[in-house]
DNA sequence: TGTAGTGTGTAGTAGATACTACACAGATGG
DNA sequence: CCATCTGTGTAGTATCTACTACACACTACA
């Protein structure tokens, strides 16, 4: 994350910690601290929009603070027996064979 | 989880809500808000020992607790973007739709 | 009629979470 | 040389989580 944002410093003044840190509306000791696993990762809000600001996915920037987004986790409470068993099912799929049922179901073969 | 716990004890007194409570190793007015749903869900630990007493799906008694399972949540932390697609695709899919994936994962069609 | 069981209400709390506030030291540019 | 930027260290804190401790009122049964 602190490679991340050093690379974007380095085309854009506006990505120095203290400026980011503004817009993400934390502290700059707070967010340095964070950039350096000193503290524990913020809350899932501020992972958003800290995910917005430097272009990354949310939900990866999420499982790196150790988080699950609570919109998935709303999906699993719903049917929490299925997907439990799904999840449980495909721990071990390799990328490749859940793309493909993701893709699947996109295209409506169902 | 009240009625649950009420019919087993109709049965066996060792389901009165004191000695459940003694088993989860929690305190029984604890236990007994938290059957009314007065008190927040308790810990995840707590909740697979009610579960086990109870006979009933952990899963689902965690998410009745407004909880995923810490299990669940490290296999989508571990590929947060698959898992992620994966899940929100399969929001609006059918319980059978979803159940058809799991057994032909299970039986090994890839 | 006491004692052993039942569930429940009130009050308090240790520890974690998610931060803020502010001071400080070093680099840079005018 | 000082004003302004940079990142960082220390200290403190409000809010939440997940409970415990204990007293109370009721019922049953011997």
């Amino acid at each position: 994350m602190r490679a991340r944002r050093e690379a974007l410093q380095a085309a854009d003044p506006e990505f120095s910690l203290r400026r980011l840190a503004q817009r993400v509306r934390v502290e700059p000791s707070y967010l340095s601290k964070v950039e350096r696993g000193l503290e524990a990762a913020p809350s899932e809000e501020k992972v958003r929009r800290l995910a917005e600001e430097l272009g990354e996915n949310p939900d990866v920037l999420l499982a790196l603070a150790g988080k699950v987004s609570a919109e998935l986790q709303r999906i699993i409470r719903r049917r929490p027996q299925v997907f439990a068993e799904l999840l449980r099912e495909l721990d071990e799929a390799p990328d490749h064979a859940i793309l493909r049922v993701v893709r699947e179901v996109r295209d409506g073969e169902w």
